[in-house]
DNA sequence: GTCCAGGTGGTCA
DNA sequence: TGACCACATGGA
C-alpha cells in the first residue's frame, strides 16, 4: 500500500490507537475493530501487508486498510494549508511527517476513550488488550500471536460492571455498563455515521462516561471528524504559550479560542500539538 | 507518602 | 451556567 507519507512509529506513539504492537523493526501488529493485520514500513511512502484478519481479511482487504490509514488525504497539501493558517505551526508539523489520523471502529473508540478520562496510556492500552482477549472473538494467529476483533455490542452486553472492574476499569465501571445498554437500546447506533456534527457529539455526549473532550476524541477517531479538536491536559498547558491570557479561564473558552484559530482541519493540529509536545518534549 | 493521568458525574450556589 | 470535589488504579 503506498501513502503519500506515513510513519507507524510516530502514528502508534501518538495517543489515538491502544492496540498496536511492535513486533519488529518498523512492524506493527494492528488491531481495528474486528479486524487485524501486520503492516510493515518500508521508506517514507510505503506499507507492506504481511497479514490481514477478520472481516478485513477478504478480498476488499486492501482498499479497507487504505481507508483506516485515510489513504486518499493529501498530507502534503493539508500540511501547508496549515502553516499558511498559522506559521508557527512549521516546526511542530515537520517534526511529526509520517503522523496520519486514523478513521477507527466507533464502538472501540468509544470504550477505549471513555477508559482513557483521567487515566495514563499504558494502562489505557492494558485494558483493551485484556478487554478484547477476555471477550472479544479471535480472528487468527500470527507469529505466535493471537489476534482478537474487539467485542461486539452483543458481547460487551453480556458483560456486568464486576466484569468491568476486573479488568481495572474501577470508578468507570459502571458507566461502561450503562453506556453499552443505553447502545443496545438506541437500535440506530449504527447510523449515526450519518448525523451532523451537532447531533453526533449531542449523541455522543448523551453517554454515560463520555464528556466534551472524550465526545470529539470518538467524533475525530471514530467517525472522521476533523473539526473536532478535544482539550485534555496537554492543550490546557499548550494553551498558556498559544493563547491570550483571557482565553485560559475556562476549558471551554480554550476551546473556542482553538476552534476560531483552526479551521475545518483543526483536529489534525490538535494531533500534531499532542504528539509534539507528550511525545518530543516540546516546552510550550 | 504525594502527584498525576488524552475527564466526568454529581452537587450546590 | 459555573465552581468544586470525589473517583479506581498504579507508576513515577
Amino acid at each position: 500500500m503506498r501513502l503519500d507519507s506515513v510513519d507507524l512509529h510516530i502514528i502508534a506513539e501518538s495517543g489515538q490507537c491502544f492496540r498496536w504492537q511492535p513486533i519488529a523493526e518498523k512492524t506493527y501488529l494492528i488491531h481495528r475493530g474486528q479486524g487485524a493485520a501486520c503492516f510493515e514500513q518500508v521508506g517514507k511512502t510505503e506499507l507492506i501487508c504481511q497479514a490481514s484478519f477478520g472481516p478485513l481479511g477478504g478480498q476488499n482487504h486492501e482498499a479497507s486498510w487504505y481507508d483506516y490509514f485515510h489513504g486518499d488525504m493529501d498530507y502534503k497539501a493539508l500540511r501547508d494549508q496549515l502553516v499558511k493558517e498559522d506559521s508557527r505551526l512549521a516546526p511542530i508539523i515537520d517534526a511529526s511527517e509520517g503522523l496520519r489520523i486514523l478513521k477507527q471502529d466507533p464502538l472501540e473508540m468509544i470504550i477505549t476513550f471513555m477508559m482513557s478520562a483521567n487515566n495514563h496510556i499504558p494502562r489505557i492500552k492494558q485494558f483493551v488488550h485484556q478487554l478484547s482477549k477476555g471477550y472479544g472473538t479471535p480472528v487468527g494467529t500470527f507469529k505466535d500471536h493471537t489476534l482478537y476483533g474487539f467485542p461486539t455490542l452483543e458481547q460487551l452486553g453480556q458483560m456486568t460492571e464486576a466484569n468491568y472492574r476486573a479488568l481495572g476499569a474501577g470508578y468507570r465501571s459502571r458507566y461502561f455498563e450503562s453506556t453499552v445498554k443505553t447502545l443496545i437500546a438506541s437500535e440506530d447506533f449504527d447510523q449515526w455515521h450519518l448525523l451532523s456534527d451537532e447531533d453526533l457529539l449531542a449523541r455522543l455526549k448523551g453517554l454515560m462516561g463520555v464528556g466534551q473532550k472524550v465526545a470529539e476524541c470518538i467524533a475525530l477517531f471514530g467517525y472522521g471528524r476533523w473539526n473536532s479538536f478535544p482539550v485534555d491536559t496537554w492543550i490546557k498547558r499548550i494553551a498558556e504559550d498559544w493563547l491570550p491570557q483571557e482565553a485560559l479561564k475556562s476549558e471551554k473558552l480554550i476551546r473556542e479560542a482553538f476552534y476560531q484559530r483552526y479551521g475545518k482541519n483543526r483536529g489534525l493540529v490538535q494531533q500534531y500539538f499532542f504528539y509534539y509536545y507528550r511525545n518530543l518534549g516540546g516546552k510550550p
